[in-house]
DNA sequence: CAATCTTTGTGCACGCGTTCACAAAGACAT
DNA sequence: ATGTCTTTGTGAACGCGTGCACAAAGATTG
């Protein structure tokens, strides 16, 4: 059945890694609240820090970008966000299907965090009769039978899925066939789709799970289980800045 | 002021890579819809498929958890599933509270996919006096100032933010006070927690912008932006199992 | 203008993760 | 029992991402 698994050889996006632009939005999310307190400018070492990543990363990102920092000052902050703005395509507008409007789907739709960033909720899809015409989040919810109609007069390039895992497959195919080239899933399926297509995955029950492992290891490992953590006594809370487990590998990845 | 990163040399979780256990739940899902369908054994060439991945990746991954295979015909299905599971520690029970009942905490109190892996809502809590009592997925909310009590009761050892940002750093801080030591962070912020406690952090509007810079991308290659996509011609929805971008390096983190 | 101080930008080395490719192991047929 | 065929398990090579450490660049001060 030779699986067909092509893998490009990481096409290398005009040369920013694909870690960097993962961490765009990050950079971007904290020098938006800079902006918003009228800091001009930062360095690189407080920026990090906002970011939650090490400098010397932060610096070799945005080398990639270009040489937008003034050595012995830092970075202008207005002029960074505007560049990364552009970057990562957000200085245009991005219509947005979603497709499922449960409970996930409400809190999609009303997170404002979209909006702030040149996302444009274009559609509330489901299969639900019930459902269509009512409105969510000001917007009335339509049926699955004009998904085509509305992906195509829109234009709509980027589809979240939220339905049932079982509905999941068929609703990609029917947006990719439409038009949609970039997907994020939010059912627990791995969804086939063709060349060209990108699949972002989010998967609420990973994260968790990942988290139990690294939870058994602390138990586990001092004491061997039992009432361990009776123990209580908890670090209280302080400012220092280490994070995670140890390595950064996520559970949100294309496929 | 010396950042503070320790970061800790990839303590190596008895030997198994991060990045294979944040497979392992990949695998089980798999693993379990085939137990559901009777599937006595499986390839490790049919299971990768399934999960989505490589084969030889997939063999790698369990190679690190023991040789639980048959050469010449492959893993049984139930053995793996049990093996898996207790490696993820999903042979005991995680008690878990959800802070913040918004939409999505409300989703993710219905989310099934929680209870069928070894974790049970413990307690969902709001700083709404309004919702208290209020039953959500069947389970009364409650306050905000019963929190310690509620985690030091159940012995919860996981906790759930999703909460707006602004309260975020404020309810990590009582929860990792109160015991807490691994968190999932839906909130859009970085939090600072002390050593020892665990930290994923999944945002949305992050990986919409991620695929955002995909799109952008496909426009502005070939054709010059412009009436690019009026090309229509879609390639039809075929069981080609090419993934995502390039390489996976996605937007959720330890931080 | 010269000296000093700050902060960027990056060359380099190292380690993790991925993939290839194949030998060893076992099933199965004769 | 012997041979063939399938599939695992893994050694080795490679590439990406990370972090260190420092030179170059510019601001700032005297």
């Amino acid at each position: 059945m030779a699986t067909g698994r092509s893998h490009r050889p990481a096409t290398r996006s005009r040369g920013i890694p694909e870690a960097t632009v993962a961490r765009l939005p990050l950079y971007l999310r904290a020098l938006t609240a800079l902006s918003e307190r009228s800091v001009p400018t930062v360095s690189s070492e407080e920026l990090a820090a906002a970011a939650g990543v090490n400098s010397a990363k932060l610096r070799k990102d945005f080398s990639y970008l270009g040489s937008y920092g003034t050595r012995g000052v830092g970075y202008d902050v207005e002029y960074l966000v505007y560049q990364i703005s552009r970057e990562l395509g957000l200085t245009q507008d991005w219509p947005v299907v979603i497709v499922g409007i449960g409970n996930l789907g409400a809190a999609l739709a009303n997170y404002g965090g979209f909006a702030s960033r040149g996302f444009r909720v274009a559609a509330l899809i489901d299969a639900d009769p019930g459902l269509t015409g009512k409105p969510v989040a000001g917007i009335p919810v339509q049926h699955t039978d004009d998904l085509e109609k509305i992906i195509k007069g829109d234009r709509v390039s980027i589809g979240v899925i939220a339905t049932p895992a079982g509905a999941a497959q068929q609703v990609c195919d029917r947006l990719v066939a439409a038009g949609v080239t970039s997907i994020l899933n939010f059912a627990p399926t791995v969804l086939a789709v063709p060349d060209g297509v990108d699949v972002r995955k989010v998967d609420l029950s990973i994260e968790l799970q990942i988290l139990a492992f690294h939870e058994q290891r602390k138990s586990g490992e001092e004491t061997a289980a039992g009432g361990a953590k009776a123990t209580a006594a908890v670090t209280p809370p302080t400012d220092s800045s280490d994070q995670g487990p140890d390595g950064d590998v996520p559970a949100v990845m294309p496929a």
